[in-house]
DNA sequence: AGGTTTCGATACTCAAGGTAGCGCAAATCG
DNA sequence: CGATTTGCGCTACCTTGAGTATCGAAACCT
């Protein structure tokens, strides 16, 4: 049966380029760093032309998030116990960040979005919204509650990034675990 | 006595003017966002030349850190306690990140400063340096402590305010009060 | 083959950071 | 007063980079 999306539309098919691009993407960024990372020298290192990708990415902080949400995929939400949880989380995306490119890419699209509320949108929906939620479900916590702990995280790696240009050794990702495991314990909440 | 820098040298004294461009920065970022806060506009606020501008200084990206330093000025470390001077300086930061533009300056120069290490320099020596030492001297951390704190405590206000475009509610400041002092405590520190 | 859609390439617009040069204004020195 | 020195405003300009328009060629379907 023709289903109401036919299985194949007419006319040449998309090539699978996605994979091709972010990978260019992450390497430019790591190289160039994001502002000289243009959207011309990403399609130069793919081969692809720019109008290209602006054919699937309506614009350079939208294919910067899709590519970090390639990057960063799913959570591992594991863990015996709460705390067992809060650190694998924390040390997921402070390994995650720490990978060539993403941690720049991630902290320059996020300036971006401080003066551009459609990318903020972006930004906020696709790439923070699905790790809220997991987290959400997991721990038990109320939404503001998982936000602070999110902007506690990924603020503090990012502001370790964006100062210093590297990203945070391992002994400080261990301080921040045990700085803020106490806090959201379970029998050590807020008043 | 002529000492060796002249108690006024001859020509035309420089008109003060940082106190004018200051406010209309802030008030321009705070109307516009960081990215649209172009130095034209900047300029045509004040009255005065974009070239003057950059007579004083020698980018956008150092302008902001000078009106940033400006509008910070000296930390108020008070506070008979180590919990007390430390909830203070915390308390300190957020409102003044809270204060009309100022958030958005600071969040769009760090984010410039990504990518761009002549400006990265440039907002560690000048702007966080200061604060750092003060901390040092106040709390008798070491170095990486104290740059720890400070990535933790502006990353996580910076984070909010990229993420919503509004400043830190007073309740979450208050939560970051909380998790940050156990863990700085003298009789609490690190292994 | 004919229709439909995508790709690559070139060329372009627009905004913004930053610079150069000119004429004038305001101060000091003699 | 006049000469010199320095700063200001202005206009015009350069460069880079995001994003767009167009057009011919390529790939897929019937």
């Amino acid at each position: 049966m023709t289903s109401t999306a036919s299985a194949r539309p007419p006319g040449r098919p998309r090539s699978g380029v996605d994979a091709v691009v972010f990978a260019a993407t992450l390497s430019t960024v790591h190289e160039l760093g994001y502002a000289r990372a243009t959207v011309d020298r990403i399609a130069a290192a793919t081969g692809i032309a720019k109008t290209t990708i602006y054919r699937r990415w309506p614009s350079k902080g939208a294919l910067i998030v899709a590519c970090l949400l390639d990057a960063f995929g799913p959570v591992p939400l594991e863990g015996a116990s709460r705390a067992e949880l809060m650190s694998s989380a924390i040390r997921w995306i402070a390994a995650k960040i720490g990978e060539p490119g993403v941690g720049d890419a991630f902290a320059g699209v996020f300036s971006d979005a401080v003066s551009d509320p459609e990318l903020r949108e972006i930004l906020s929906t696709r790439l923070q919204d699905p790790y809220r939620i997991a987290l959400q479900d997991a721990l038990g916590e109320p939404e503001n509650r998982v936000l602070f702990f999110i902007d506690v995280v990924v603020g503090t790696l990012l502001h370790r990034m964006g100062m210093t240009g590297e990203p945070m050794v391992d002994a400080d990702v261990t301080a921040l675990v045990e700085m803020v495991l106490p806090y959201f314990a379970e029998d050590a909440g807020p008043a």
